[in-house]
DNA sequence: TCGACTATGTATAACGC
DNA sequence: TGCGTTATACATAGTCG
């Protein structure tokens, strides 16, 4: 339905396979939605770009508003760069949101005691809290993911600037001993052999 | 997409909105699974049925929404284990673990699908399940908590080094400039120009 | 990178059995 | 009820700006 046909197969290039997501999750998310109107029938559809961000419909809607307002709060958070931070406060969301979800779950089955639930409605109410606890644990283990990977390449880089600091610190302490009238000396030329080692130490950075 | 274009809106006629629901119940789950493989993203459908029948797509594998769970455990571990090595021996031990606990699932679900397995057997199956589900997951979050903890620790202690480190230097270099004839010198000094160029290099780390 | 366009492949409404 | 066929609407891959 383009061009040309394509193959069910994982698109390589990554710029394609972003715009084919957005083109192909914006389709999907609109049949979902056109089959639980036309057919009148329920639906729910999850999508969970590898990036960690979420879409979803849900013809029910109760659990819409519920993961939005989950979103924001993890995107809110997503600001705060340091690390840790970034960890404890999502896990503060999360808590929050679990209350308010829970509350919200109290507050249902509390108002519908008088006339009851039916197994269906309880049906409904463990799948929505099921999606909820799912998309919410598989954002954190992205969150956590993300975060060890980035604390590695931080001490990457501080080990790095450490072994030049250190490299630095020798030569100059050789260079002191060897030559230590170099600093303001102007008129003399160095010699081949110094040379070499100078270039030779340069080099290795 | 047929021979006339219809409404968005609840199919009237029974008999239509049920062949309506056959055909783009179809489409949409083809869809879906399309989605997660070209673009290679998590996605999830469920469909009810208003006469109660459950129609679902899941990437990961789906049978309750757990496996999607312990997809996201092994992956988490595959990155854990990588840094913590301590974490192999137990990483394998879970895998098995788990592996053959839902294996033996499977075994039981179709081995029994003709006569049905009782509620009580399906009960129990399901609290070893979760059991093994909630060890996982937390076991999960300690790793990555442990391990996000040690990287800022880590991290500390490459900082202050570093600081050490610079100190040094400038002490260092403040000394030759103060009493370079201090050291005993050979004979060939560098030029200036070369010491300068060096020393810019130097100052840029 | 992003939205708009368009040629083309797909999904499906209606129909027939 | 369900499957196959066909005409048509729709979704989208590639392209341009």
């Amino acid at each position: 339905m383009g061009r040309k046909k394509v193959e069910i197969k994982r698109i390589q290039e990554k710029s394609c396979r972003q715009v084919a997501f957005c083109k192909r999750r914006k389709g999907l998310l609109k049949k979902a939605k056109d089959l639980s109107i036309m057919c009148d029938v329920d639906v729910a559809v999850v999508i969970i770009s590898n990036s960690g961000r979420l879409y979803e419909f849900s013809s029910s809607n109760s659990l819409t508003g519920i993961l939005q307002q989950y979103e924001s709060h993890v995107e809110a958070d997503k600001e705060i760069s340091a690390e840790i931070q970034v960890t404890e406060h999502s896990k503060y969301a999360r808590f929050v949101t679990t209350g308010e979800l829970l509350q919200t779950t109290e507050r249902q089955l509390e108002e519908n005691d008088a006339e009851g639930l039916t197994v269906t409605d309880l049906v409904h109410l463990e799948n929505e809290l099921q999606t909820a606890l799912i998309q919410t644990r598989s954002r954190q283990t992205h969150l956590m993911l993300e975060s060890i990977k980035g604390l590695h390449e931080e001490e990457k880089l501080l080990q790095e600037e450490n072994k030049l600091l250190e490299d630095n610190l020798a030569r100059i302490q050789q260079n002191g001993k060897v030559n230590d009238t170099s600093m303001d000396s102007t008129d003399l030329p160095p010699t081949h052999i110094i040379c070499g080692q100078q270039r030779a130490t340069l080099n290795f950075l």
